[in-house]
DNA sequence: ACCTGAACACCGTTCAAGT
DNA sequence: ACCTGAACACCGTTCAAGT
């Protein structure tokens, strides 16, 4: 595999990304771990927020590629892809926070990339829909509703505004386990 | 009024966090419109993370006061509560975002301020559950539910990840009204 | 086209010193 | 107890120059 300089410049940032948040992805250690010279970035990004957005880009596009193409139709593929997607933000927080921010407007690669993404998570609910699963409302208002409660999920669980002890056990899984089954019950 | 030095620097300090973000608190600045040196910070705040986590608290502090008190057991309390959120969430984008990230849970003021308020909001889904607009869960998990889908709704609006086209139109107020309607079909 | 090394302005933080 | 000014290490970005 002929890594290019754009591929090892991007690999190291999402290294130092996991490790210590945007701070800690300094343009200088980035070129060090690529072996270039510490500003040898700008000719490939034309800034740090250019590479770091190249970075949610490429996250994104992975995790895409990872997806099960077979199940996008089966009534519960809605409920497993947001599963699917709590699980891997809390893997991996930060490449999680960098989904927000300016970078997923001004960015066109990472635009796309999002854009596709959500088309595709909008058929899955079509099918749970047609399943009787879902409420018969607008596709893209309900999953706009779904995203936004594993978006927030995840949020409060990462930062620790979820209460973990027993009784109310609210993990960003069981909202979503939760919001499911009180959605199902709405036949409506 | 006699302000202190350090709510002048709070002040200031929030002033700039809402025109830049994070970044754009710089203690240098900080200091020069607190008529104070640039490193005067340093004798009211341990470094620039506890002055945004003062932010944070001041932001709770008043938004938790603002809340009218009478309210709280009203029925529809917990929908007023979360509408008022997102509407201040809205506007003040940045202070939002303050919310998350590493200050919650380790600056003290800052996780009292919070626990109150969430023990506030619990107490009113409470009474939105005697009143039977809520399915009869474990108010705190119930709690978090509402809690987690106005703060993802409201974060994916602010990155612009919510079409806002014609038909679909999913607004975070729009996604809370959603969730209380649905919610308030399931008498489960 | 891609890369390097020096340089600039800026920032968080520390320290010695002042009242 | 609170503040100042100088200094240090670090960072994003620019520029002139090299292949």
């Amino acid at each position: 595999m002929p890594k290019t300089t754009r591929e090892s410049l991007v690999a190291a940032a999402a290294e130092l990304l996991d490790r210590g948040g945007p701070a800690a992805v300094t343009l200088r250690e980035v070129g060090r771990r690529a072996g270039v010279s510490h500003n040898a970035p700008y000719k490939h990004f034309e800034n740090k927020a250019a590479l770091l957005a190249a970075i949610a880009a490429r996250e994104l596009e992975r995790r895409e590629s990872m997806a099960p193409d077979e199940e996008e139709s089966a009534p519960d593929a809605a409920h497993a892809a947001m599963l699917r997607y709590v699980r891997w933000a809390l893997h991996h927080p930060e490449r999680f926070r960098l989904t927000f921010g300016p970078w997923s407007t001004e960015n066109n690669e990472l635009t796309e990339a999002a854009t596709h993404a959500r088309a595709r998570f909008i058929r899955a609910v079509q099918a749970a829909q047609a399943a009787g699963r879902l409420p018969q409302a607008d596709p893209e208002r309900m999953s706009a509703l779904l995203l936004a409660l594993a978006h927030g999920a995840v949020q409060l669980q990462l930062s620790g505004h979820l209460s973990r002890q027993g009784k109310g056990r609210a993990a960003a899984k069981n909202l979503v386990d939760d919001l499911f089954r009180y959605l199902g019950g709405t036949s409506h």
